[in-house]
DNA sequence: TAGAGTTTGATACGATTCGTGTCAAGTTAT
DNA sequence: ATAACTTGACACGAATCGTATCAAACTCTA
């Protein structure tokens, strides 16, 4: 997995700072499965643009809305669900505002339609 | 409020019997804004049909997913939201199915279209 | 390849949360 | 009235979460 233009990869402890979260934390979200950084050769962590903005949905969640780790593991879980219900309908105006709605509710700012490539 | 056909009332033991929760569980919860039953004129809890079927979701969330209450929170505010959406976007069939899933992953058995009564 | 700085996985600790137990005072129904 | 129940307050043990520490391994620069 070589990095793609347009998501360049940071070690723990740039993306830790990027994020202002402890490097341990980061860690340990990846142990509870609610991230999974690609690896160097060297078993170094990569974490991806797209972690990191997954990486921020979870602060949001934690620190804003006080969710434990299995709080968060569904909300993100709901997310990609209603994000591909979004997608596939995506010409209904009143649908996406609704929808828009709820996604704001678990931490997605702005999305308006996500490739989920990979 | 009077008890209206089909919302029979339970004070807090029985309703406890039923959900097989600790009576202060209940009451905890009720302190944390998860649920509001009505009360006697001397104080006293009782629980509807409605609210045990919440406090139903509620301990599926708790205890088969393991959601902290801000977790909780956020799922039953995210199910009233969604709830909406899919009755005002009741005849698309397919949208229907995406969010019966969905809404399967909050907790909520059958639907399919619930009045908002209240 | 040598060495300084970083990362990794493991372990541990304090704070917080959650379910539950207890208790005195008030309520309900017989 | 009196027996059973409910209420609110307080407290306790277990679990969770973020963070700290540490030795071993890795990465980068020279």
């Amino acid at each position: 997995m070589a990095p793609r233009h347009g998501e360049p990869v940071f070690v723990i402890s740039v993306a830790a700072r990027l994020l202002e979260m402890h490097p341990q934390t980061l860690r340990k979200y990846e142990r509870e499965g609610l991230i999974a950084p690609s690896r160097t050769t060297g078993n170094l962590r990569l974490y991806s643009d797209r972690d990191i903005e997954r990486l921020r949905q979870v602060k949001y969640l934690v620190d804003e809305r006080g969710l434990n780790l299995a709080g968060v593991q569904l909300a993100l879980e709901l997310t990609q669900r209603l994000r591909e219900t979004r997608l596939r309908m995506g010409q209904d105006e009143a649908f996406c505002r609704d929808m828009d709605a709820v996604l704001s509710l678990l931490g997605i700012r702005e999305d308006s339609s996500r490739d989920r490539t990979g």
